[in-house]
Order: structure tokens, then sequence, then C-alpha cells
DNA sequence: CATGAATGAGTATTCATTCAT
DNA sequence: AATGAATGAATACTCATTCAT
């Protein structure tokens, strides 16, 4: 039923432990964690039930890796967009903006993945990533923190404005078809406006 | 097993319909639709898996009921709102933020399920419930609308705007602890300030 | 599938709980707790899966009840035969006999069960029974001791002796066969004799 | 994982085939055959599953291994432990019984596997093999009879003083636990008493 | 000798749901 | 208005085993 050559067998996507992560992915997102079962994502990606028990312990832990190396991803675009933007507030605000509208846009699966299915964490993988969801909000933080005590970003509440412009980005994870009319340059434009003016950013 | 008085049970919260829907939006809350279990729901309603059966015919019913339920609750607040605040779409806009903000505090498993369940109720049930999202957007837009109309809210984006507003308010649900800090009425002022520099509203 | 008669429907020996518990001790005995699959189980009680969820919440609780059930049915008719036969040790021990190799020709399935199978208690169970293994030994060490006190069991090591004793008696329900030639009085009178022999009982 | 030298492994206990023979006693001793894991063999025995069956073509073939093995060490301490001892039948049945007890005790994993598992073996091992369980009742048997035609051994019932005998030496190995305050020479005394009580030893 | 990757049949258990009463 | 007993299909997961290398 398998040929012999491993790197281009009956299995679509490459090798099992790729392949089972991109079925993951996608049944995940597209049923949530408890709605997708294990048949169904060992079928999509072309493998027996057993190879990806192979693979991964359990459910769950497939689960927590998909959160840990979505996450992950995202901080290195989020480190990649604001290493060379200098100091500025304002402008640091912008490059993690873009980035993270371009993350939502382009890793639309995985973005929600990890938006939706965090609560689905059982105690220990939910403990082992914890940091992760921290270093999640301080990136923002730091930046909206950083703009309110040097002036220039004037709203009276950072941790909501915060909330509110991470609430704003993540969403369009949701609702973002590509085949609408607007082009992702054209939104990173508007999401980098709207968040601006929710940390009320003025220059005077 | 328990006795035919349904005040009467381990968890007496009213009749039989009433308790299953205060159980039911507890459970889907805490684990989901699909990681609910209809036994779970009966159990914490006090009531038997039959009576639960008499009263709705199947899980995915009792979702429907439950979405439908919250949302015309909520519209209901919406309306109350913005019965008596005139025509000034920031006054509007305004009282629609401190409605949504009040709601996903007071009633946040309801705005949870919300928010979360939609994407779990079946063509026939989704189909049948779809006005209410799209009234769900246009109570939002309408307002946004008529503000950038009547050159108040400036931004050049309102769409993106409205979206980005309302899921800032939405995700108020998501992390709200009652025993946090801050007030409603900060929350409130905190969030009407938030959403009207998003639509950029400028009175010059 | 089934009738509408409950009392008479297609299972095979009685009211579900009892169907099962007849099966269970059936392929219990035949395959062992490990060997023996829920679904035979079912099978072989004429009963659906899920019936037998509904009567014992797993396979484990299914194996204690079996072990429960019939190990006081033991004690039962050790108490009977106990009951009216003086205080005369010989003649005590001799009766606790006679009612052992009784029950392990009567009850041969149920005998094999507790005896095999008690390894295969999982600590919650083999906690809450343990008192029951305590009293099966106690039965018999109260009447060698007395035996040995009262100068009519000569044996010197009573503890052994009493296991000597108890681990013939029990071995009879893995080799006797109902077919073979010795009636049970006489397998009775060979087994009192013996054990009487292993206590070292003499008058003088 | 493991490297190449067996003797390096994680459980270093001798070549492959040692280390899988040990390893699987101890599991099967554990958790019976059917409860016992071929991968936790493989485990415990510090190597890979497919080592595993590079000596041992089917989990199966490994119990008739260990059965058969066990078996015959038990045959060769007997034969050797009657080997000088003349052909009084109670010297013989003494010496059956102390070698019997021994093994039980410095060998009690192989004994319960022997004792516990001859029932897990599938019918054409089963068939292989049953010479050697009719041989285990004949070492007895003969001597007994002998003892019986002798008039030295006063029993009427042989067959059943025989049974009796060997349950009680086997049962040893279910409970004898190494930190006991016996002796391994009491032990032997004690049995060694029993076993000529059961067989009624009287010289006059 | 030994491995890593894979399989298909099987495991115990839970699911939403039904139905006679 | 409610129940106890039952079902069939599905669940996550494990099994002994295989095979190319």
């Amino acid at each position: 039923m398998s040929t012999a050559v491993p790197t281009d067998g009956p299995i679509p996507r490459g090798g099992g432990r790729e392949a089972i992560a991109t079925a993951a992915r996608e049944v995940f997102q597209e049923r949530g964690y408890h709605g997708a079962s294990i048949r169904d994502i060992a079928r999509r990606a072309g493998l027996s039930l057993s190879a990806l028990y192979y693979w991964h312990p359990s459910k769950q832990d497939l689960l927590a890796a998909l959160i840990q190396e979505n996450t992950l991803d995202y901080f290195r675009r989020c480190d990649e967009a604001l290493a060379g933007v200098g100091d500025d507030p304002a402008t640091r605000l912008a490059a993690l903006v873009g980035a993270t509208v371009l993350y939502r846009v382009e890793r639309q699966t995985e973005s929600n993945i990890s938006n939706r299915e965090w609560r689905n964490l059982e105690p220990e993988h939910a403990e082992r990533l914890k940091e992760l969801r921290v270093k999640a909000s301080t990136i923002w933080s730091d930046i909206v923190d950083a703009g309110v005590a040097q002036g220039v970003f004037h709203c009276d509440d950072p941790v909501d404005a915060r909330r509110a412009a991470q609430a704003a980005c993540n969403a369009i994870a949701e609702w973002y078809r590509p085949e609408g009319a607007v082009t992702t340059d054209e939104l990173i434009d508007h999401y980098v406006k709207i968040v601006l003016r929710i940390v009320d950013h003025r220059i005077s």
C-alpha cells in the first residue's frame, strides 16, 4: 500500500510529521479542538491512525505542539519586523501591527487556532506554554507603555488600549477572506491608523 | 432519582426549561459546544437526560435556542440604550458601546457563547439565525456610517473601524473578571473613548 | 431488534444486570481479566456495549463487583456450614472444608475468578475489598488456631498449614471437571481427611 | 536511540536474548500475559521493538519459550535433588518438596508465570509443551504411588493427595516475600512435614 | 543485529439520541 | 412532565506485528 521511497510515498504533503501538522491545523480550525476527530486528521494527512500516534502521543499533545509552533512563528515575525525600526514608539507600534496583520492574513488558520484553542489546553500544557501567552501581551504593552511614558501616546488607559488593539488585529483572522477587495497593504494601513488612534498617538 | 417537583432537585433553578438553559450556558462556556456533553448539562440542571429531551429536541437545538435568546436579549438592551439619546452619532455610538460593555460584563457567559459558538450551528439553524448576525453588525455600522456621512467620524475605513470597535468590545467577555480593580463605569468610560477614537470622532 | 416486553426480551438470562454478570463471569474465567474484551461480554449477554456501561461504569468496576459478590456468597455458605456444628475445631474445620470444596465445585467459575483475578484489581478497589481477603484467611486461621490451642491440631506451623489447606482446596476449581468419576461427597471426604492431616489432627 | 552494543543499553542485562527474557518475565508476572504489552517488555529490556522481534517471532512464542525454559530448569533441579537419595519414597518425596519449595522461593517470578500462564498458550504451543505438564505431575505421582504401593503412604486417595501437595507447594510463589521472617530451610522443613502428612506417611 | 516508521484490527469508553412507560 | 433502560456510531488510544533499510 505504501511505495518504497519515503520522501515520495502516498503521503501528500511531505514526511509524516509535517503532513499531520498540516492536516491537524486544517481540521482544528474547521471544527475546533473538541469537534475535530483524530481520525479526520489522520485521514486528511493520508496516514493511518497509528502513524499519527507514532508522531504525537495524544490529541492534546498535538494541539499543544501546534499552538507552540504557531506562537513561536508569530514571535519570529514580530522580532524581525521590530529589528531595524529604531526606538520611536509609534514606528514600533506600526511595525508590530503590520507584522500582526500580515500574520493574521497569511497564517489565518494558525492564527485562529492560537486565538481560539488556548482554552482547550489541559493544565500541564497550559502551564508549560504560559510564558508564550505572557510574551504575546508584553510585546504590545512594552511599546504602548513606552509611548505613554514618552508622551506620544495620550490614552489614559494603556491596558485597555492594548487589549483593544490586540483584539482588533486578532479578529482579522476570523473574517478575512483572500478573495475580498482590499489588498494586504491597504489592510495594514487601515489597522496601523486604527491602532495609533486607539493609543491616541499625537505628536504635539 | 429526582423527585417530581423540579424546584426540589439537586440544583433548583426554577422550572425545567430554565434550569436547562442555565446549566447549558455554563457547560457550553466552560468546555465549548463539542466539548460539552448533554449528560453534563442534564446533571448540572438536576434533571434526567430524558427530561432535557422533553424540552429540547437536540443538543444543536439547545445551542441555537441559547444563541437566539442571548442575541435578542442583547438587542433589547441596545434598543433601550439608544431609545432616548437623540440623533447625534457620537452620542449614539457612546450609548451602544455602553450597552455592549455592560452586556459583556453582566452577561459574560452568554456573551462568550454567542461570540464563540456561532460557528457550531448547523446550516439550518445558521440560516435561520443569519439575520441576527447581520443585525448585530448593522446596529454598529448604521451609526458609524451616519457619523461618517455627517462628517463627525473622520476614519477613512468605516468598515474596518466598525470591526475593530466590535472586536474590542466583544473581547471584554474573554478577559473580564468581576474581582478586578476597575468598576464597570470606568470600563465603559474607557471603551467609549477608545471606540470614538477608532472612528476618529472630531467635532471641528 | 428488541421486543416490547422487558421481562422477556432478547436478553437470554434475565434482566440486564444479571445477564451481564453471568456473561462476564464466563468470559473472565475463559480468558482472564485482560484477555476478556468488554465486547465479548456484551455480546454473550445479548446486550449492546452501551447497555453494559449503563449498569457498570467500567470493566474494572465489573470485575470488582463480581469478586465482591462471589466472595460474599462464599462467606454466606461458610457461615451456614459453621452455624450448627458446635465448637470442636476438627468438626468445624471439616465443615469449612466441606463448604469450600462444595463451593469450588458448584461455583467453579466464580471460584476461579476470585482466586485468579484479585491481582487485577486496581488500588482503589483492592483497598475497598481488602477486608474480604483478610476474612477469607481468618475464617480458616481462627479454626486452625483454636485447634492448636486446644491441643487437637499438632502441626507446629499453623500458618503454613492453613496456607497449604487453603491452596489445596482452592486448586480444586482449576482441575475439577463435572464429568469426572468422583462424586462431590467423595471429594469432600478426601479433602476433609487431607486437611485434617495437614493440621495434624490427633485426638490422643 | 540505543547504541549498537547490547550490553550498553539502558538496562544492561547481558545480550539481547537474555535481556528480553528477563524483562518479559518481570512484565508477565506483574501484569499477566494479556496485560503485558510487548512494548513494555522491549522498553524494560532497553531494546527496540524490532530487536525483540528479531529474537522472538511473536509474543506468544516468547511466552512459550519462557514457560519451557522455566519448566526445564525446574526439572533439572528436581532431577539433581532426586539423584543421590536412594529409593525410599518418603526420602524421595522430601527431596522433591525441598527442590520445589526452593524453586518457588528462588525463582518466584518464573514459578508464577509457569503456574498462571499455561492457560494462555495457544493450541499449537500447548500441544507441543503438553508433555512437560504431564511430567510435572508424573514426578510427583511416581513417588506417591511408589509410597502407597510399598505401604508407607497410607492415604486412600493418592491422586488428590498429590494434587493437594503440589497446590500447596505451588502457592508458595504467590505469597512468599523474601523480607519475611522464616528462613528457606525452615520453610522447606515445614512443607516436607505437611506433604508427608498429606500422603499420610507412617512407618509402622 | 537493529532500527524508525508505519499499519489494521482491536481496546475501553462516551456520545447524542430513542422509546416504552 | 418525566424516567430508566437501551442503542449504534463514534471517541481517543493501544495492540501485536511488519518491513525497508
